[in-house]
DNA sequence: GGTTATTCTGAAATTGTTTTCCGGATCGCG
DNA sequence: CGCGATCCGGAAAACAATTTCAGAATAACC
């Protein structure tokens, strides 16, 4: 009955083509059944050690690994992170996903990167390829919310985490900045200046982050006792272009004021720009203060003055909220939310206002 | 004999559970076969329209999408790209990365980053991390060479694009850039200021590329009948800081150059600092030349002279050539290598040499 | 109308792994 | 030496698709 029965897995044996290596080969070769070698590779503990052992010499001699998706599609795991992010050409992403790579990699996990470029449809696009590839969670860093598109991973179970917002729901973990913190800081950096007249030029306000780092500002504008003065308040966008164009409607004012905050960094670079193209000097005829610290501030002309935010933390941060929701112990009591802390690094885009003791830029910053 | 058969393929029917779409649901409500919705999906001539249509109606309504795993398993392709990048902070690698993605999403790939940081070792984990995963194609955008290791993809049949250079031999393309074009407009751009000085800041000179632009660099000199000096030949290693170190064993020479090229623009930013650190003026008393075109050399103070390739141009050609060895139709004559042209900007950063109409400064270049 | 040719459709094999379930071997102990 | 308990390994189902092959249905032709 099953004397010439033929495993309905039998290969076609073409002759000389180099047979593609799998788990059957390993463990013909090895003389142990396929799921030996399955248990072997993924470590559990019910497999002989020596037989353990011949199988992984094998392995390693052969340079066999499994295959990625066969694995996925049977355990139903992809062992891939998604990670959204709002435009990989602003410095502060790379240096984010960087540090996210790394920590995912170190945890077996690929990562699956896309970008909004602040476009809700580019959104949607985003989440139709997280979901066909399968991720195991997502990480949404865009420091803003889509609230409805992000509903799909709720129907799927998947782990997601937000920055600043985010729904409460089981799954969901939150990374919150403390905006306020660095920003009172700088604030009071200026203030220590004598500075009276201190605008900021927001982000997209559609973004929750940079309402947030507005709201911060307000509130430390009031608790300095400094009067804010609404014309120089204007939005931008967390670009270049958008940092130069803020600076220029500023620069149209009849009456300008003496420091600038900026929501981010490159906005920051930008109005450094716009002050060179006319004519004036940072830090002498305006103070700026950038929020970032991306690498390059370091290195603008003069050296940007800014409030630092760890990329590197918060892709820990970010990672390690997902693990946890992956891979956490059943019921552990896990953390939901994280502290993500700012605070301020001097460097030379602030000095005192303009008329008053300018020489003593070079000589270092007041006591506070 | 098969009359209470049950197919082994009948589920679990755990009642209530919202049963996960699936082909087979599709083709149950459609009342076709498996086959058939397989087909409808991958638009293949022979289904009959009407049913295709109908087929396409249940899938929109109920949202659903092929598994990419059990797809890729099957088919042996996964739809997946990868591409290797040196270092995901240098913002060229960014803008790169940005119109890899979008070309290749257009086509329905997606697409798997990783980076060497310029570290041989990272290369091999970076090269396993594709295999694993089982790319279609890589893009190897390093601007180096490390053939042993990619020795692997041709075993496999992996199509490969390489920039500069490497191994001739069916699957793999070329993108060749042509940076003598640029670089010499950039030097024939300071000799027609009348520099006779010309220094060249390198990259790490593993790199092919490296070399290549300094080659560049010399010949063109030549061609201008300026006689090159070795002391200012520095290597850095394109990044800020090792443009910053570089410029500062520059200054420290008895003699300095007046005008200096650089083998990117991150470089020449490193240098702006230095210059600026130093309290010197670019471009009053050194001429500085970056490469690469990076958005950021359009702000910095001043706005960088360089000598632009097109990243977009680039990421074009590579998936280009991807995938016309992926879905190229059998053996159709195609391209193996492509051009990439280098041409300069001129900006701000460069002008007559220290001492003879520095005044001329903002009055716009000389005639070439 | 009967036979052949042409489309379409569907059943079943296949992909490489994990996992469940069961049987056989080994061990300890009386 | 026999018996149950323990442990380990193997067969086969399951995962969700593609693809091959054969057969049904329709069309075309004599």
């Amino acid at each position: 009955m099953s004397a010439n029965f033929r495993s309905p897995r039998a290969k076609k044996q073409v002759e000389g083509a180099p047979q593609r290596m799998d788990i059957r080969a390993i463990a013909r070769i090895a003389n142990v059944s396929i799921s030996t070698v399955s248990r072997t590779i993924n470590r559990l503990p019910t497999v002989n050690p020596k037989i353990a052992k011949r199988v992984w010499e094998i392995i390693e001699e052969l340079d066999y690994f499994p295959n990625t998706q066969a694995r996925a599609l049977v355990s139903g795991r992809s062992r891939i992170l998604g990670l959204i992010v709002s435009e990989i050409t602003n410095p502060f992403f790379p240096e984010l996903i960087q540090g996210f790579e790394e920590i995912a990699i170190e945890h077996g996990y690929e990562i699956l990167i896309s970008s909004t470029n602040y476009d809700p449809k580019r959104m949607s696009h985003c989440i139709r390829r997280m979901l066909e590839r399968n991720v195991d969670g997502v990480a949404v860093m865009t420091f803003g919310i889509e609230e409805p598109l992000l509903q799909q991973f709720a129907q799927r179970n998947i782990p997601l985490v937000f920055v600043d917002v985010g729904p409460d729901r089981p799954g969901v973990s939150l990374l919150k900045i403390d905006y306020h913190r660095g920003i009172r800081q700088g604030v009071q950096h200026l203030a220590a200046f004598g500075h009276k007249n201190i605008g900021f030029i927001t982000g997209p306000l559609r973004l929750h982050s940079a309402q947030s780092r507005l709201a911060a500002f307000s509130a430390s504008l009031q608790e300095c006792g400094i009067k804010p003065h609404p014309a120089w308040i204007r939005e931008g966008d967390h670009t270049l272009e958008g940092g130069m164009a803020a600076m220029e409607q500023l620069l149209a004012e009849k009456k300008r004021p003496t420091a600038l905050m900026c929501s981010n960094d490159m906005t920051a670079i930008g109005v450094l720009h716009t002050m060179y193209r006319a004519g004036l000097r940072v830090p002498d005829d305006l103070s700026v203060i950038g929020f970032d610290g991306i690498h390059i501030s370091e290195v603008t002309i003069p050296p940007l003055t800014t409030v630092q935010m760890s990329r590197f933390e918060l892709a820990c941060a970010a990672v390690t909220a997902l693990l946890a929701q992956l891979e956490g112990s059943v019921e552990l009591p896990r953390k939901r939310e994280y502290e993500i802390r700012t605070d301020l690094i001097v460097r030379e885009s602030t000095n005192f206002p303009p008329g008053r003791m300018q020489n003593l830029r070079k000589s270092g910053q007041p006591k506070r």
